[in-house]
This record gives C-alpha cells, sequence and structure tokens, in this order.
DNA sequence: CTGTTTAATTAACATTTTGTTAATTGTTAA
DNA sequence: TTAACAATTAACAAAATGTTAATTAAACAG
C-alpha cells in the first residue's frame, strides 16, 4: 500500500429511468400499459466544444460524479439537470468497473434506476447535454446502438426492477397515490408473469387483503372512482407495510 | 465535462466475510451454531514501513483495487492475500462514497460480503497486512472500534445477507455438500427469525417438498447420517433450483 | 323505460397448505 | 429392558388457493 495510490481516471453515476405509460384504448376501459426507458442521444460537442466520446449512440443519463458529493447526490443532480425531474425513487444496483469499458479511461460507473409514473416525465426536457432524449420500450431499444457498457446495466437494471417489483411495494412509484385494484394489476402484469395476478377473480379476491395497501375513505365511506369503467371502483393507497417472503415459508412459483 | 475530469483518490474493495460456527454441545446433538464476521486488525506500518492510516482499528480485509482488475476481482485477490482462503461465494451489495469517509481523500468503496462454511475457514492465515486477524460473534463486534465507516459496512451487509437468505438459496453456502435437515434449519435460525423454521414439525414436513434441496441417495437407497443424531438423518444436497417468490403471490409475516 | 354490455366484484367449492398437538421410530447407553 | 432423544410421521382443524360461475352497477343503444 503506498501512499500515492493508483487512482481511477473518473468516477460516474448512471440511472436507467423507467416508466409505464397508460394508452387510453378506449371510455370505461383500462388502458395498455407499456415498460418504457429514458434514455439520451448523446451529442455531438462537449460543454466545452470538445469532439464528445461516443457521440451520436445512445446512452444512460448520467455522468461524472464530483468531489464533495455522493453517486446517489449525483444521480439526482444529473437527473434535474438532463430531465427536469426530481423527488423520484432512485435505487443504486450495481457497479461497472471492467477494465476497457470506457475508451477514456479507467472510469468506475455506479448505476441507479429510478422509478417515475407518467405524470412526473411530463415535466422532462431537452438540455445541452443531451441533444435527444425520448422515451424506448424494450423492443424498440434492443435495436439501439449504445454508448459504452450501457446495455449491459440496462438488461441488469431491468433484472433488479423486476426482482423489486416481485418482493417489495416498488409498484408503488409507477402509480398515482390513489390507485383501483385494475391499475395495480396493470402495472404489475407489465413485468411479472404469475397466474395469482393474471386470473382476474384471484387476483381481486387477494389484493384486498394484502397488509400493504388499503381502502381508501372518504367522510367514512369507502372512496370509488369511475375512471376506467361504469362500474365505481374502490381506490386504494400503499401504506408503510414493509412485506417479507420467505423461500422456506412460502409456496414458489415455476 | 471535461476532457480533464476530477478523480477519486482510491478505489476500495472491502468484504464482510461471514461464516457460521459450530460449537459441539454433545455426542449425538445438533451443535450450537453462531454467525460470526471475520476482520482484521490494521497493522501499525504499511507494506513499506510508513504508518497505517487508522492503525489498531478493526477492518475489513480489503485494499485497492488496481488498474486492470474490477473490484471483484480484487475481492478474491485481497480474500486470498489476507486470509489464504479461495473460492468462497462473493457478492457485491453496496458502494460507500461519502465524502469525509476516509481521511486520505476521496476513496471509493466497493463493498461485498462474503460466506464461508466453517471448513473453507480453517485454512485462514496471517500476513504481513493484517496484524491480527480474527472471528467475532456480532455481539463482539459491536463494541469494537472500527475504521473509517466500517462498521456501517457491517451493518448493511448483515441485512444484505438476511435478505438474501430468505430470499435465496445462500444458505447452500453455510453448509456442506450433503447435509441433514437440522443443519440447514440451525443455519436458517441463526439469520432468520420464522416460526415455520423453528417449529420442528413444520419445518420437517415442508423441507423435503422445497423443491431447491433434494434426498441423497446411494446406492439407490436413501443416504443417512448419524452425525447429529442417533437416529440415522436423510441427507440432502442443493440443486440448480432457483426459487421465486413474490409479495402477491405469498402470504407474509408480520 | 328496458335490455345489453362490460368492468368490478362476490360466491361457491374442491384442492392444497398451514398451524398445532400428539404419536412413532431407531438407536445408544444405563 | 428401558429411558432418552433426535428425527420423523400422523392427524385434524383452519386458512389459503385454483377455478368456474354468478352478481352488481352504471352507461348506452333502441
Amino acid at each position: 500500500m503506498k501512499n500515492q495510490f493508483i487512482t481511477p481516471d473518473g468516477y460516474t453515476s448512471d440511472i436507467a429511468v423507467f416508466t409505464i405509460t397508460s394508452e387510453q384504448v378506449g371510455e370505461y376501459k383500462p388502458p395498455k400499459k407499456e415498460l418504457k426507458i429514458m434514455l439520451i442521444k448523446r451529442s455531438e460537442l462537449d460543454h466545452e466544444g470538445n469532439p464528445n466520446r461516443e457521440a451520436g449512440k445512445w446512452a444512460l443519463p448520467g455522468g461524472f460524479v464530483r468531489p464533495g458529493e455522493t453517486a446517489f447526490q449525483a444521480a439526482e443532480r444529473k437527473l434535474a439537470e438532463e430531465t427536469g425531474v426530481e423527488g423520484l425513487k432512485i435505487k443504486h444496483f450495481g457497479v461497472y468497473d471492467s477494465p476497457g469499458r470506457d475508451l477514456r479511461g479507467w472510469i468506475i460507473s455506479n448505476a441507479h434506476y429510478v422509478i417515475a409514473n407518467e405524470a412526473a416525465l411530463r415535466s422532462r426536457k431537452k438540455t445541452y447535454d443531451a441533444s435527444e432524449i425520448e422515451l424506448f420500450s424494450l423492443e424498440e431499444a434492443v435495436e439501439l446502438d449504445f454508448a459504452f457498457d450501457h446495455r449491459t446495466i440496462i438488461d441488469d437494471a431491468l433484472w433488479f426492477i423486476k426482482k423489486d417489483m416481485a418482493l417489495t411495494t416498488l409498484a408503488k412509484h409507477f402509480l398515482p397515490e390513489e390507485f383501483v385494484l385494475s391499475e395495480l394489476q396493470g402495472v404489475l402484469l407489465t413485468m411479472l408473469d404469475d397466474p395469482s395476478i393474471s386470473t382476474d377473480a384471484a387476483f381481486f379476491r387477494k389484493a384486498p387483503t394484502l397488509p400493504f395497501i388499503e381502502a381508501v375513505c372518504e367522510d367514512g365511506k369507502p372512496k370509488k372512482s369511475n375512471r376506467y369503467s361504469k362500474t365505481p371502483a374502490q381506490l386504494y393507497r400503499f401504506n408503510d407495510f414493509q412485506p417479507i417472503v420467505s423461500v422456506y415459508r412460502n409456496k414458489l412459483q415455476g
């Protein structure tokens, strides 16, 4: 161990921003939902007018972490700078540090995923850093030309999101504060393949007993909504219950 | 973005090594099991004879990642160098990059946990880097004086291990290749608090149906062991089944 | 006004899993 | 022989799930 260590050439924070878009498919019908990822196209020139590495390719939003801040704080900052979005769920899921992953040198990427509900993303904007910013479905995304190892990072992010969706109340961040069961079901089905979710009778019987959601009341009466059906549907909200599951206790899928 | 980025002063790989020790409590009895963590005492002088930062304090094994290797590879290397142990389950669980966490400068720690079964640790050794290397129970560990933010890292590691223990077949790495149900139960109980594990009748009824373990056979007959009981007990081994649980499908604890 | 349509539920019932307490089994050691 | 004891297995009520069918409530067409 020397006093003067060999140091990396850079430390970046990258963010895979996911959202679920709703496409209105008819009046009084649950909308068609689709998982999308937000990507930016790297501009030809950087802030100072120098040619940008990997220009023209698609990449995750992100950038260099500044001294005095953490990668998490950098993620918040970059997300605000590049997309104009604040106050979202940000979670670290991995570090990418293979030699050669970035031609500029030894650069370590601290990767995060972000869940945004559609409403939050409405405020997004273009900036000098991103010549283009766009939402892609995952089918579209596989066709793109990615900068660095961002394709791998995105694949991993997706895996972590699916896992967290099944094991935690992550779905909350894709939904509005108050939602109906078919909305929750729709969100879950974009990511998870499980008969206990896709079978209506099973889902509607089980969901109201889930300890981490609760029916919304107004003036002591159940609060209902007609936004997706003629029949008024009960509104629910997430509470703070943190569910715990175990492979030794519970019945397993597959 | 400049061509010459501001760079961190170092990138380290730290490893929280856990094992479960078995204390023989009598013949034909399941042993008393206890979770322990391996720590090293930072030596007074480094390789080159200079005074070491945070000397005399307890710390996780680890060290600087070299250019050309990943933090994961560094973890493997350091683990071999400092403890003489190879071939263990290593898993990344977090990054520690708060400004000021290391007085030597802006130093980023990529943290891993390692699960070792007791047999693997028998080969551990002292080296020039670690003036002392020792296993501590978690009760003992809370009393220690830790270098850097290693106390926080250990707390987090423990949380991740408990989670992975409940959600994956991680328990496998604490056990020998072939084990008896009471051994599995003992390992699980050192980390998890669940009546379906601690209640013998429930555990012994459920365990043989778990899809990720299977009874060991020899010459077409069930293979049994007397190592912890007079009654011969069936031996099991983990297979490659990856269990999946979901908070929306399964009954929840708490 | 009346029947039709559709999402949102609820019902019903057989099947599986649990929670729980009690009984068996196989082996050693007195 | 028998006591002891870990390792099972049995037994049965209570809960949860898989599945198919029925009900409900509003909107809309006629």
